[in-house]
DNA sequence: TTCATTTTAGACCGATCGGTCACAAATGAT
DNA sequence: ATCATTTGTGACCGATCGGTCTAAAATGAA
């Protein structure tokens, strides 16, 4: 009996999500998101809450989609070493790829929000400590095939990972090359890999 | 002849940097800046220049001042190892001190403008290369002095010490524990370690 | 067709944004 | 004491901020 929505909720929110992907929490405005998503503010208010809730919004499905393409990563790989190796590479590309050097939403994020803002804060320490999990299921199952190397502390493996991940995506907003980004990583799987 | 300056130039850009550091650029007003010197806008005007300008010389003096601190870190120790430890545990520390996670300001700045910033690009990228400089001198100081590995490549090494840094800075702005932290500082250096 | 219901559009809100400017205050030189 | 010069102050500017709200449009049910 209504009138029925004349956008699709998952496209608006990939609109949104690629705004404030490129400039951040702060220096995205409404108009600006109005203009992205191709809706009236009073749509954009009615259908997705505030500016915070449209933000928390784009960023889950960031992390939710992270973690999953973390996963798939791991599981198409041979071997343990072999997944870490392509998600180590894939987090020195994106900089080179988008003359937008717009790096990674959730690092961006901590940087900008995590401070002050306590459910950002939230959201990215539960999503930091999930893809530690699938971080250490990997080390895990590279210390059983050989590919990486037997005396690793998982948990401490996987905060090394995430550590170097971090710094990578920090280095691609300086516009580090693709190169040096693989040197990078070639450089971090070296420091597990097995004997 | 002319009406003498009221204020301290030194103090007004470290209150200033204060502010910038801990919110970011966007999401620090004018009115707070004049709350944190003490200054009216008028004066902040005429003494700083615009906002932009007061901004990249908060930043100019923080990212000196950094490569003060890691040129003295490493003349003082005993060796390159020593120095290099150091260092790293330095930047795995004031996540813990300050409550504020305010973290590292060329950091946060890297993330929030260098993007679409070209001026504030040029300033951090000049201030990444001179800090490489720093790091491929200490390493080659290291190799010499048997206390890095002598395979290392000094470029590359700086990098990846680099890289490690900004990740732990970025894992500050989540609130990373300084025990977490020292350990990731103890698994860089491993990776470094001479024989 | 009429009605209840929901969406859409955009006018409108007070607050705040970064920035300017005119004027008062403070100095040393004369 | 007067004057040229610079600093300090805060009122003021138009623009834009995030957010609200009313009214028109679009639907299915009755």
């Amino acid at each position: 009996m209504p009138r029925p929505r004349e956008y699709d909720e998952d496209q608006v929110l990939e609109l949104a999500m690629a705004q404030f992907w490129s400039h951040g929490y702060e220096a995205t405005s409404m108009s600006a998101l109005m203009e992205a998503t191709g809706l009236a503010k009073g749509s954009l208010y009615k259908g997705f809450g505030d500016k915070h809730q449209l933000f928390v919004k784009t960023l889950v499905r960031y992390l939710e989609r992270g973690r999953h393409a973390l996963r798939e990563c791991i599981e198409d790989a041979d071997d343990a070493r072999a997944g870490l190796r392509r998600w180590l590479e894939d987090n020195a590309e994106p900089a080179a790829h988008d003359g937008l050097r717009r790096g990674c939403f959730a690092v961006n994020t901590a940087v900008e929000l995590a401070p002050h803002d306590a459910e950002i804060r939230r959201v990215l320490r539960d999503h930091e400590r999930r893809m530690e999990k699938l971080y250490q299921d990997c080390v895990r199952r590279g210390i059983e095939d050989g590919s990486l190397r037997a005396d690793l502390d998982p948990p401490n493996a996987a905060r090394w990972i995430t550590t170097v991940v971090y710094g990578l995506q920090v280095r691609s907003k300086l516009g580090m090359s693709h190169t040096l980004g693989l040197e990078t990583a070639a450089q971090a799987l070296d420091s597990m890999a097995g004997a």
